[in-house]
Parts: C-alpha cells; sequence; structure tokens
DNA sequence: TATTGTTATACTCTATAACTATA
DNA sequence: TATAGTTATAGAGTATAACAATA
C-alpha cells in the first residue's frame, strides 16, 4: 500500500545539536559519577585519561580546554593521591611530562569499567551500527576540533 | 578481485566509548567557548536551555545532575542578568517555577548560533548520514539517561 | 514526617595577572 | 624577549549538612 519511497522529513542542524549534546551530556553524567565512585572528580579523571602517554603540562591544559594555571593544581592532586608523577623533559629543562603510574592506569580502568549506563547504552548496538555510528563519529571529529 | 564481503574488524564498546567521548567533549568545549563570549558560564548557558519550559527548581538540578543546593546560586546569576526568572507554583507553595526570559532566549539563541565549529561539522553531513546519526543518538539515549 | 528551597561551609575548578627559571 | 610552570587571587560550581516553610 505504501509507496516503495516516503518522504523524509530532513534533519536539521539544530536537531542534531540537540540529540548529540543529549547523548553527551549523558555520557559525562555517567563518566562523572563513576569517576566519584573511585574518589575523582571528573577533571580529575579527564586529565588521567590524557596522560596515557607523557604530555607537558601545557598540552594537557589544552586538552583538557582550560588555562594551563589549573592544571598545577589538579596534577597536584593527582600526584599527591599516587596517580599520577611529573617529570623532567629531557629536551628543555623548563617543561615537566606530566604520565600515569601504574595505580593511576587502574584506577581509570576501573572507572571506565563502573560507567554502567554507558555499557549498556552502547552494548545494545548491533555490529553494523557500531560501525556506523563509530566511523560518523571519527569523521565529524576532525571538523569540531579544528 | 576482493571477495563480496571482506572481514571487517569489529568496533568493541571500549572504541565506541573513545570516539563518541571525544565527539561529546570538543562540542562542549565549543558550547562553554560560545557561552563564555556572550557572558555566560557554561552550567547557566545549560541551565538556561533546561528553563525553556518552566521547571521546578529541585527537577532543574536533576537536569544538570547536580545538587539542588546549587541551583540556587546558578539561578541567582540568571536572574541578575534579567535571563530567568522564579515564578511560584499554584499548586504546591514550597515549589518555585524558573523560566527563562524573552531576553534569556535570544542570548541563549545567540550562544547556539556562536557554535561555529559544531556548525560547521554537523553541515558537512549529508542527508543520509544526518538522518542515521540523529536515529543512533535518539535510540541510544533512553538506555544512556534510565 | 516528608519535601522544597535556602543557607552555611569547605573544596575544587576556573581565569587573570604576576612571578621564576629556563630558552 | 619569549616560553613553561607556578603562585596569588577572586569568582563560580560542587556536595554535605542544617534550616524554615509547606505539604
Amino acid at each position: 500500500m505504501a509507496p516503495m519511497t516516503t518522504a523524509v522529513p530532513p534533519v536539521t542542524t539544530a536537531e542534531l545539536m540537540e540529540a548529540v549534546a543529549a547523548v553527551g551530556s549523558a555520557y559525562f553524567l555517567d563518566f562523572a559519577a563513576a569517576a566519584g565512585r573511585h574518589g575523582l572528580s571528573s577533571s580529575q579523571a579527564k586529565a588521567l585519561a590524557a596522560v596515557l602517554e607523557p604530555v607537558p603540562m601545557r598540552a594537557l591544559a589544552g586538552r583538557l580546554g582550560c588555562d594551563a594555571s589549573n592544571v598545577t593544581g589538579i596534577v597536584d592532586r593527582l600526584e599527591t593521591l599516587g596517580l599520577a608523577r611529573r617529570e623532567a623533559a629531557a629536551a628543555d629543562r623548563r617543561v615537566k611530562m606530566v604520565t600515569i603510574t601504574p595505580e593511576g592506569a587502574e584506577v581509570l580502568r576501573l572507572v571506565r569499567a563502573d560507567m554502567t549506563r554507558t555499557h549498556h547504552a552502547f552494548d545494545s548496538l548491533g555490529p553494523e551500527q557500531r560501525t556506523i555510528l563509530n566511523d560518523l563519529c571519527r569523521q565529524v571529529l576532525p571538523l569540531l576540533v579544528a
């Protein structure tokens, strides 16, 4: 009865922004809650995830999207907790490289494993859907961070 | 020469989380930057977007994912800026409804229009891709906020 | 008694500006 | 002189606990 092709209502950029914002927001809340359960603020957990390989303080500020002066306090607290440490850079004695410790890597693993709603949501997708969503994210990302 | 179907490397939930986190993070940074250009913190802008229709203080805390005590200060500042206002609820004299003002709605519109990287990224998608991404987001969202 | 919103408190995150030590 | 990291400061966000008003 229905025609082969029906009129598909076009998805506006505003609608797309709303949908992506809702998913991003829910993801972040789940992340923050999981971090809190392991004694970390979301900024601390995000910083931990950003120093899986050694990163200069200044570059870490860029990744976190905040001023360099903030990173001092964040890394101070991670260092106090034994989850990250500062190391001198070989080439330039001004820069300090921040690295995650084995304890930090373990806590980060636990936090990620503890994002129950996120796992529940993504585990519900089939192989094709996972591939499509992953590809779309990676396609759009370069323009979003340009 | 190549077979009709090739071995597609399966996308793990961890990879999906990384991709979605990167997009969500970049979106949020663009949102925060746009809000800042209009004199708002990201929390204030997010609160503004959450009161397009009147919302009780308590429910607003739920939407923002923070404790109810924080909402007092956030709404205080929005009220000082003339962007939102508190109104008594008819049914229950304990609750206060927060509503956006016309000025607030206009500022929110400007902030959203000012998210240049986000517009650039999403405008680059074709009609089919927009529909697929929108559908996937809305499919996954209920499980993410459950 | 339970709930809504507020206040008081303390800690974290945030940007700005000034400082130091390197380059 | 320019840059990396720190410190000092002030404002905003955050949770916890205690409170007044209302249900």
